[in-house]
RNA sequence: CGCGGAGUAGAGCAACUGGUAGCUCGUCGGGCUCAUAACCCGGAGGUCGCAGGUUCAAAUCCUGUCUCCGCACCCA
């Protein structure tokens, strides 16, 4: 009988930047569910890798001096390494510049163009010209590009699109006759947001940039991220088109699950399967959308600077830790907050106290009461039944999350029977029954209970934390670490000796601990912003710097007092406020929705800065700009107690 | 009125098809000593966003309303 095939994969990670602990978390999810699998005995494939190709990249090289080439080589590197890390048990890293993948996704697209799914058209829209970059009516901010904010003009350029259209009920059927997108909310978005109204045709190559996988049949095309990222899932494992597919593509294709972020959920349900569906292949059986990770303030971003690394983690706490605080963390279909204070808290509360703590003290006693040697347990009495019935019942509950990737309800199932095997020892009171020779028989079976409970404990936690299970299994000399044995609570060998107990997690003063990250980071900050200086000149066109005394004076700053505000009729975020400067009225555009409501501004009076050239911001006139205070995603509005129109100097 | 979620103890969450509101952390008190100031027990703390309605009975169903969030454009 040949095992079940399971293939899973991450999204390939981008090769921009560094990835920060979000984009790792991915990594670390997709491993917990492939680990576990295969404890299942599953005949696991997992795939992950970088997506190394686009306009950003070519640009971010630039930047740095280096070709894209090397640009990618580095940090395709570093990501890998990151994963080793984070021990992230992938069978195949692919990148989307391996020589492979690159022929293939080239017959993937001649294939599709030659039977008429990819045509020649034009794509029109908002062109910036610095950043070489289209971009649609609504991702332009206050009419500006999104990436440099200068204005951008409208234009044209020849590219190839994709049919989606054509395949849009079949689609529609299969999502919604499957559980084909989890969570359900997400299959709602897709299904209401997008395929409702019509899928329209996907511009699949680009002439702006050249950092990418030449179309072979148009000189000067390059294809685009969709065919070219997506398609990694099916080349890694050879595919061909023409049909002379690798064995391990018949074995594992389609895909069991594709874990992904939240916000790609559309190119893996949409895109995706329409390439699949028109190059006449199986589509993956399901797309599991995770939610994001937010620092306590907001999400993480590079340009926020309020990013956390998963190496500095490590670091700080240990892979282990790392790792279980985004498992059990991490909700389903909300995204989770991480800081470094709730970090602390939940490894000592869990890991240290309840999990490691119960291992040292049982182990401490077996030592102590029977020499370091596994008794053998006699009759059991009621409370040990109990005992016995959660460690059978657990790995079952354990089962029903991870199926439909619940790693945090299922590490609350481990850790709820961990709290019970705690208490145990409190209702059996052994150290009582080390006192008393005529209580051995009960005492042996308490320890022995003690010690398979542990057992199955840490089998279970395998694929969550394998280094700690690893450990445990170690000290306790456990023999029977597969799946097979949670069915029985007989898989501890009397008569063995147990090992040298060592502490699994050092308990961590939260304060303490605090400082110590806080000193550690303020000293990795020196060296960024050291590095940084270097590389600042290149992306500000006016130099940063110095401001002579001449130039500020030019800027007139005035105060007044805001005698009416509205909400912008086109922009989300904007208000339209009026400033009474006592000779004159201003209208200011202002984003400053999200931080103040119109009645607290009302009647304000603020720093207007009078003789900034006016603007048309989303199609409503702007005539200077309010002086706020920015910092972490706050805002401030500078406010003065004077008359209208009084000068700042 | 774009679509869809959510508002429950100080924090984070749970309560499937209506019937005494639970869990983890924190807090206060007690116990124990095998253990990593840990572990075990107990207490305090909630008018289940607000207002109506259905019902013998609603956190749970219905209506309205307020607030927050996701998606709708980019970001794992």
């Amino acid at each position: 009988m040949s095992k079940e095939k399971f293939y899973i994969t991450t999204a390939i990670a981008y090769t921009s930047k560094i990835p920060h602990i979000g984009n790792t978390y991915e990594a670390v999810l997709t491993d917990a569910i492939a680990r576990y699998n295969r404890l299942l005995g599953k005949d696991v494939y997992f795939l992950t890798g970088t997506d190394e190709h686009g306009q950003k990249i070519q640009n971010q090289a630039e930047e740095e001096g280096i070709t894209p080439q090397e640009h990618v080589d580095k940090i395709a590197d570093e990501i890998r390494n990151i994963w080793d890390l984070m021990n992230v048990s992938y069978d195949q890293f692919i990148r989307t510049t391996d020589d492979k993948h690159k022929k293939i996704v080239q017959k993937i697209f001649k294939k599709l163009h030659d039977q008429g799914d990819i045509y020649k058209g034009k794509y029109e829209g908002h062109y910036c010209v610095p950043c070489e970059s289209f971009f649609t009516e609504s991702q332009l901010e206050e009419g500006n590009c999104p990436d440099c904010g200068r204005p951008v003009e409208q234009a044209s350029e020849e590219a190839y699109f994709f049919k989606l259209s054509k395949y849009e009920d079949q689609l529609l059927e299969y999502i919604e006759n499957n559980d084909f997108i989890v969570p359900e909310s997400r299959k709602n978005e897709m299904v209401n947001n997008f395929i409702k109204d019509g899928l329209r045709d996907l511009c699949v190559s680009r002439t702006s940039f050249d950092w990418g996988i030449p179309v072979t049949i148009d000189d000067g095309h390059v294809i685009y991220v969709w065919i070219d990222a997506l398609s990694n899932y099916i080349t890694a494992l050879g595919y061909d088109p023409a049909g002379n597919s690798d064995e391990l593509y018949n074995k594992y294709w389609p895909a069991d699950v594709h874990v992904i972020g939240k916000d790609i959920v559309r190119f893996h349900t949409i895109y995706w399967p329409v390439m699949l569906m028109a190059l006449g292949e199986p589509l993956p059986k399901q797309v599991f959308g995770h939610p994001w990770l937010m620092l306590g303030d907001g999400k993480m971003s590079k340009s926020k600077g309020n990013v956390i690394y998963a190496k500095d983690l490590v670091e700080y706490f240990g892979v282990d830790p790392v790792r279980y605080f985004l498992l059990s963390e991490m909700p389903y279909d909300n995204d989770g907050v991480i800081t470094y204070e709730i970090m602390i808290n939940k490894i000592n509360s869990d890991l240290a106290n309840v999990l490691g703590n119960l291992v040292n003290r049982t182990l401490t006693m077996v030592e102590k009461y029977n020499d370091g040697i596994i008794p053998k347990p006699h009759e059991q009495n009621e409370i040990d039944l109990d005992l016995i019935n959660m460690a059978l019942e657990t790995p079952k509950l354990v089962n029903n999350h991870m199926s439909t990737y619940k790693t945090g309800k299922a590490l609350d199932e481990i850790f709820t029977f961990l709290r019970r095997t705690n208490k145990y020892i409190d209702e059996t009171e052994p150290w009582i029954l080390g006192k008393d020779v005529s209580e051995k028989e009960r005492l042996d079976t308490v320890l022995y209970n003690l010690l398979e409970s542990i057992r199955i404990a840490s089998v279970l936690l395998e694929a969550f934390i394998p280094e700690t299970s690893e450990a445990i299994q170690k000290q306790i000399n456990a023999k029977a670490i597969t799946f097979d044995s949670l069915k029985t609570f007989d898989g501890t060998v009397a008569f063995d000796k147990i090992n040298e107990p060592s502490p699994l997690f050092a308990r961590m003063d939260l304060e303490e601990k605090l400082e110590a990250i806080k000193a550690a980071l303020e000293s990795k900050e020196e060296i960024v912003e050291k590095s940084s200086e270097l590389s600042d000149e290149k992306s500000n066109d006016e130099s940063v710097g110095i401001v002579t005394f001449d130039e500020f004076i030019k800027v007139k700053m005035k105060v007044g007092e805001i005698i009416s505000v509205e909400d912008h009729p086109n922009a989300d975020k904007l208000y339209l406020v009026k400033v009474d400067l006592g000779s004159e009225v201003r209208q200011v555009v202002a984003g400053l929705k999200k931080h103040y409501s119109p009645e607290v501004l009302m009647n304000k009076k603020v720093v207007l800065v009078a003789n900034l050239e006016p603007a048309k911001l989303r199609g409503e006139i702007s005539e200077g700009m309010l002086l706020a205070a920015e910092k972490n995603n706050k805002v401030k509005l500078l406010t003065v107690d004077i008359e209208n129109g009084a000068e700042i100097h």
